[in-house]
DNA sequence: GTCTATAATATGATAGAC
DNA sequence: GTCTATCATATTATAGAC
């Protein structure tokens, strides 16, 4: 396996997925050009193309990262026996996970219109898949009778939309930390489904 | 003040902001030209310059009309005397706006980013200005000690993320009528910041 | 592996005819 | 008030040199 000189396939691959997620977040997926991201990694256009086959491919492969990520995330999680324990556990990993990739985040909800329909379907399929899991807790709990809410599919939004508005305001140099934050949070998710604690 | 035949700047100045809007909401400011916008109106693409200044003018007149409505809209409000009532009030007139007019909320989050500054400056000040009658409500509650929460800040954000977050799954013909919706959210909105109903 | 050059096309905005 | 035509520039993506 020898190396040309000048070859940082194993380097510039990342550093252009690092670049383009950045620039995408900033400025929206649309508003970005293919320079300007080369630019940011030090290369000419052309060369982009040697790492993805297009534009389109480079926001499918940074939102299906994401949630790849998410899932082998929620994986890890140790198994807890009641519910209330349960949805305090998701709420923490929920948002200690959001809060430390804030970029992916914004351009894994924002860019979903920007996918074409079969990357966009892939996509939804995962979303939908994580928030299943969070609407399962919600109804084990209400089926044992630790939580109390009109309907669980609300309930599950509603608590996806508190949890993850977290990281419209959070700055890590700010006057809360990431775990006060999500002390906080997590408490308020329990009241909101009606735990006691 | 004679009248050219041909002339329909009564009608299509308001065509060209709905256009714009709907366009927007789907595709993204970024995505969208200005020949989209004119051919889904019927004009030529000159002619749009006729009613706006320049494209950036259009996205933030959009914006600013939703503001300067949600504002109106929020002045209406009947005064109602205790901190719980007045979070229950809040919390149905937020949803009902917000459920109404998909696309405006829609671009007025999403594009914030491609405001340019001086613009940008001039809706998070509007935005800054709605969520803190929202704060107030919750510090009212606290002193009067109707609600409990960790942090009066960090529940006014949990709050209006809770109740902005209906616009991601509400549709007009879905199981659920809006006043369905609003009665279960305000419930799970008073939950949260642990006030009795 | 990266560069330069370029094809093919789209863009925001304006000028001038009607 | 609207249209056609156009300017000046930017875009994605590829071909071929090194």
């Amino acid at each position: 396996m020898a190396r040309k000189t000048g070859s940082h396939s194993k380097i510039t691959g990342p550093r252009i997925r690092t670049a383009a997620l950045t620039l995408f977040a900033r400025h929206g997926y649309a508003a970005v050009s293919m320079r300007q991201i080369a630019k940011e990694v030090g290369v000419q256009a052309g060369a982009l193309y040697l790492y993805t086959q297009d534009k389109q491919s480079l926001l499918f492969d940074l939102m299906k990262s994401h949630m790849d990520e998410l899932f082998e995330a929620l994986e890890q999680l140790p198994p807890v026996d009641d519910p209330s324990s349960e949805l305090d556990a998701f709420a923490r990993f929920h948002i200690a996970f959001h809060i430390e990739r804030p970029e992916a985040v914004f351009v894994a909800y924002m860019e979903l219109r920007n996918l074409e329909p079969e990357n966009f379907t892939k996509i939804e399929e995962m979303r939908r898949r994580y928030e299943a899991r969070l609407e399962d807790i919600v109804k084990r709990g209400v089926e044992a009778g630790a939580f109390t809410v009109a309907d669980s599919k609300l309930a599950t939004m509603a608590l996806i939309a508190m949890l993850t508005g977290v990281n419209t305001w959070y700055r890590a140099d700010g006057r809360m930390s990431q775990q006060e934050v999500a002390d906080i949070y997590a408490q308020m998710a329990m009241n909101a489904v009606g735990a006691s604690v």
